[in-house]
DNA sequence: CGCCTCATTGACCTAGTTCAATTTGGGTGG
DNA sequence: CCACCCAAATTGAACTAGGTCAATGAGGCG
């Protein structure tokens, strides 16, 4: 079904009744495709829906004036790649498409409905935008703070955590669609630099990432390189 | 009055209406008062209320394992420095002084009571989190792709901005009380490369920073050097 | 087979760091 | 009112992580 990752995360963290399942199935409209490199939401345009990544990776982009530009988030499957764009109804950025994606739309005017005939929602959807914010909070950290090294070995626990809880990884092994180039406009690095660092993660017997497919070697080392802790990832259960 | 400074940037996006404005004031609680340094919310813990800062300037930080820190925000009067614990339950990082503070809480029973009775106010508030996340964004840009000069630059147009719509600036001047080493926590950079950046902005005839007071010579000029555009605050009014 | 994107490697360059020494200036106690 | 103190700011000199430029290799696919 179209929303099971999304279900698969909230459920991790929430009591999620059976009702609660089906309204928030019924509020999700048609769905749509967007090819590789695609913009599925351009920066700075009114939006009335927000769309959920069913499947493929995107990414959140803003464009630099030198041609430029930075990635801001990755989004994995069950991630609302603009829910923020309810309250924001613009958003500062684009959303573009990484590999081939397929989004399911949520219409704002649902969103409103499903807050008025249960609030607890409006907690719920609220956190889901929370966590981007911390997740942006965490690169800033990130690039601020750590050497190329420690950046890249992050990055690459940080996903390994977000496409567990959606069951896309394969033991300690999982597909990352991204070119070095892409992962420099993440890191805040240059392509050749992701290249140099990828050898010598590699070399130090940590992480490989070939092919698009990241394999760890040794996760524990990972996350002491990385300085790596979930934390801000909010994965365990709530209470509200 | 308590929220005034809250109700300016309300009022400056939304048609907000007495009984709101009343609705809003009779959730405020008490107030409490921080000295310059102290942690007003303490990254981690479990968090019943959210603070709005009534008076001073604080910033979120987190702490590094070498002993820095990296300051991710700054939040100035008017701002509610962690109305994100309402969704998040606990912080990723703390909320810390840097002048003397006073704040007032707002319960989160109350936030819940406020959203049950009038949802438009859920869409308000989730709002203002989101400005959060997109300064977040902005920084990220900063850090990752701007110089010394034009991160510094870029910061004082942002606060500049954020300041006026809370009437805390006199002209093109406004109090804006960091050290030069904070400057460099906030902006990725040693205390020694902020003295020198500052200088060059002074010589350039584009700010000065005394005393802890900007002073802006040249608006127009600051802002492009620095690539500023303030679309990511969304200052404007919204039509929800 | 040949093309085109992506990855790799080498040589050199630079923005910002590090370390260390002064200077400045506001606050405080005698 | 002066002497002292201490945090903050300034300046200089040497260093380095990562960038830039440019050439080469390696797949994958029409």
């Amino acid at each position: 079904m179209l929303i099971d990752k999304l279900l698969l995360k909230i459920r991790e963290r929430y009591r999620f009744t059976e009702e609660e399942e089906r309204q928030l199935r019924a509020a999700m409209v048609e769905t749509a495709k967007f090819k590789a490199g695609e913009i599925i939401v351009p920066e700075d345009q009114e939006v009335s829906f927000s769309s959920l990544l069913v499947d493929g990776f995107a990414c959140r982009t803003k464009y630099l004036k030198d041609g430029e530009r930075q990635i801001m988030e990755i989004d994995v499957p069950g991630d609302f790649v603009d829910l923020h764009s309810y309250p924001l109804e613009r958003l500062d950025h684009s959303v573009t498409a990484l590999t081939p994606c397929t989004i399911a739309k949520l219409p704002h005017k649902k969103i409103t409905e499903l807050i008025r005939s249960n609030p607890r929602l409006a907690r719920i959807l609220w956190f889901a935008t929370m966590i981007d914010a911390s997740i942006h909070r965490e690169w800033l950290i990130s690039i601020a703070n750590r050497s190329a090294l420690e950046r890249l070995a992050h990055l690459f626990c940080e996903i390994y955590h977000r496409l567990r809880v959606v069951e896309l990884t394969d033991g300690l092994s999982y597909r990352f669609p991204l070119t070095q180039s892409e992962l420099g406009e993440a890191l805040g690095l240059t392509a050749v630099h992701i290249s140099r660092t990828l050898k010598q993660l590699r070399e130090m017997k940590l992480v490989t990432f070939h092919h698009r497919v990241v394999n760890i070697m040794d996760l524990e080392r990972l996350k002491e390189v990385a300085g790596f802790d979930p934390a801000y990832l909010f994965l365990e259960p709530r209470t509200g």
